[in-house]
DNA sequence: CTGAAAGCGCTAACAG
DNA sequence: CTGTTAGCGCTTTCAG
């Protein structure tokens, strides 16, 4: 090694120097330092990598889609990453893709990572196949913790969201609610319906079918169009907010006016809900949040392989309301079925808030 | 190497087997390969990569935001890899990070990688701290190739989609079009500029102030507050769809209606471009297409590092026409002032189709 | 067609 | 506080 030379001492203490170890002198600390600036010296990965064993790097399994709710998590982490000080890799694996989630962690495994994400995976019927061959952390955003020894989750709670969102909108007075699902090979999605059913359950409504949708505001105009027809709807839940969207656009074209024949609730809580016709009222997602707390726990995993893992902290559950939501019957009756969050307090239509008045619950 | 002693074979046959080279017989090829399968036997990609001195990996600096062009054109480089036999090594910058893209780029020397992508960077004032540093190929998406002897750049010609929507608008009739711009220092938003301005200066018209927006629907909402209440403003071609969305929703609170009283042609064609209120108009752009591309014109000049680069093949511009754009004045008046490009047959509110009219140039 | 030998640049374990 | 000695698991080079 150059560096050592230049700089009088041995390897080793280079390595001591970059590495922040103790017990190097101030005096040759600077000397190794100056020695490296002057020859440009940048420390080889792949050596490290190979002599340490740790690759200081994770590894991420993304579906491609350019979908706010995944694309959102993946920059969180992305974002969190920055401050772990773990590279990412990132492979991609698509809805339909033969390999699926298990080729991606393959790929990963050949890279070699110290963990592993798994961001929103959707069940494919052979995520078992995994189980035994990967034994180093796994976090799963958005779904449970199957997959392999080590595997933690966060991202989870969806169900309890969903639940919030349906007592929204029973709360304001509707009978019951109908609920515009995501596609139910989505995990996420199936939370929802967990989470929609419990509620309607709980408050003994009776629980329509339930109306799949693929996330897509085309398919949410489809549905729209359907649930158009039948006049005992008067409240739906959809799964995120493109589909509410594009089921709003079909109720108007029918001439089912929202909110006032008909409420509609949305999830995520995309940058454009409260810009749409009508501003959504909508289930706002912490995925910044989520992806920091999961990141975190899943480096302590990584660096603690005896240590219990760390617990997961319940992700704050806020509804967003706007103006997509009303009670039931033509006339808006203020004070009447109301939520205990308080509503905006302009008007109905009244400039967009980037908010909205929010309930934590 | 247990495999090569398993399979009775040198080291190095193992090696050749595993890299597909010539020269082994296929009765050796096999033995290796039924060793290995039976010892859960998978490279040392560290290893692999500390002796050839190539990492067979590609850094991406992206920018931490999940607005829908940036995230799309990173699913898409995504996408590609996967084809390509490169992993990829993912950092991220934000705007206001202080080491900002500069900084991105030394951490992925850092990891060690054969080439880089750079997504829609902005133009911080010192990107030519790095030019000298960097000596691999460097491909720029949406961006010059600034920085870097060996720089390429792909998904640039956006100035010619800006011209194209603003012509749109000036054959509709309008007298001339404002322009609600990205940031500026977002080189993205540069070329749409420049675009917009020479269509108009080409026709002869008056260049109007630009307005800034920061890409967000708030900024949009904003700047149609503005726009609203100078009744000169006919038609406005907004530098994205969320702007344009959020410009929308504040001329119709104005009681501008659009298109009948202002033209708005949006940017990028968002999925739930065909679900707003009214359906939008805009040009749609090739995120997958330019990636695709981009990364194979980069592989190349990976491994052929004394050939000449590629050449780049300039994207399609292709105008979606929806529901936004008219001609000016009150009403509709078929067959008058309109573009070479077919107007969608069904009227302006029938149910919005996935695409809309097309109009490629 | 196959093998032996020599590192790649670092870290780990142990001496000083 | 600092140095020595061995590898990590591959690819490269040169001989068979």
């Amino acid at each position: 090694m150059d560096v050592a030379r230049l700089a009088g001492v041995s390897q080793k203490t280079v390595s001591r120097v970059f590495n922040d170890e103790p017990y190097v002198s101030a005096d040759v600390r600077r000397r190794v330092l100056d020695a490296a600036e002057e020859l440009g010296y940048r420390r080889n990965n792949a050596a490290r990598a190979l002599a340490s064993g740790r690759t200081r790097s994770i590894g991420v399994v993304t579906l491609g889609t350019a979908l706010y709710g995944p694309a959102s998590l993946i920059m969180g982490v992305e974002r969190a990453a920055r401050d772990t000080g773990y590279a990412l890799r990132v492979v991609n694996t698509m809805e339909g893709d033969p390999a699926g989630v298990a080729g991606a962690v393959e790929s990963l495994l050949d890279q070699g990572v110290d963990g592993i994400v798994i961001s929103e995976p959707i069940d494919e019927g052979h995520e078992g196949d995994l189980s035994a061959r990967v034994d180093m952390p796994v976090l799963v955003l958005g779904a449970p913790p199957i997959l392999a020894p080590r595997a933690l989750a966060a991202g989870t709670g969806a169900d309890l969201m969903a639940r919030t969102a349906t007592e929204h909108l029973l709360e304001l007075g509707h009978a019951t609610v109908h609920h515009l699902a995501g596609p139910q090979r989505w995990y996420a999605a199936r939370d929802r319906v967990e989470g929609w059913r419990a509620a309607l359950t709980a408050h003994g409504r009776t629980v329509p079918p339930v109306v799949e949708g693929d996330w897509s505001a085309a398919s949410g105009y489809a549905a729209g169009r359907e649930l158009a027809r039948d006049g005992e709807v008067t409240a739906v839940f959809a799964g995120n907010d493109d589909m509410a969207i594009g089921l709003i656009r079909a109720l108007a074209e029918a001439g089912r006016r929202v909110p006032e024949d008909v409420s509609v609730v949305g999830f995520d809580d995309i940058p454009l809900a409260p810009y749409v016709t009508p501003p959504l009222t909508t289930m706002r997602q912490p995925f910044d949040a989520v992806a920091q707390e999961g990141l975190k726990r899943l480096v302590h995993a990584i660096e603690n392989p005896q240590a219990l893992p760390m617990p997961a902290s319940d992700p704050p559950v806020d509804l967003v309301i706007r103006s997509s939501t009303a009670p039931p019957s033509t006339r808006m009756t203020p004070g009447r079925g109301r939520s205990a969050a308080s509503r905006s307090s302009g008007g109905r239509h009244s400039p967009p808030r980037n908010g909205g008045s929010s309930h934590h619950g």
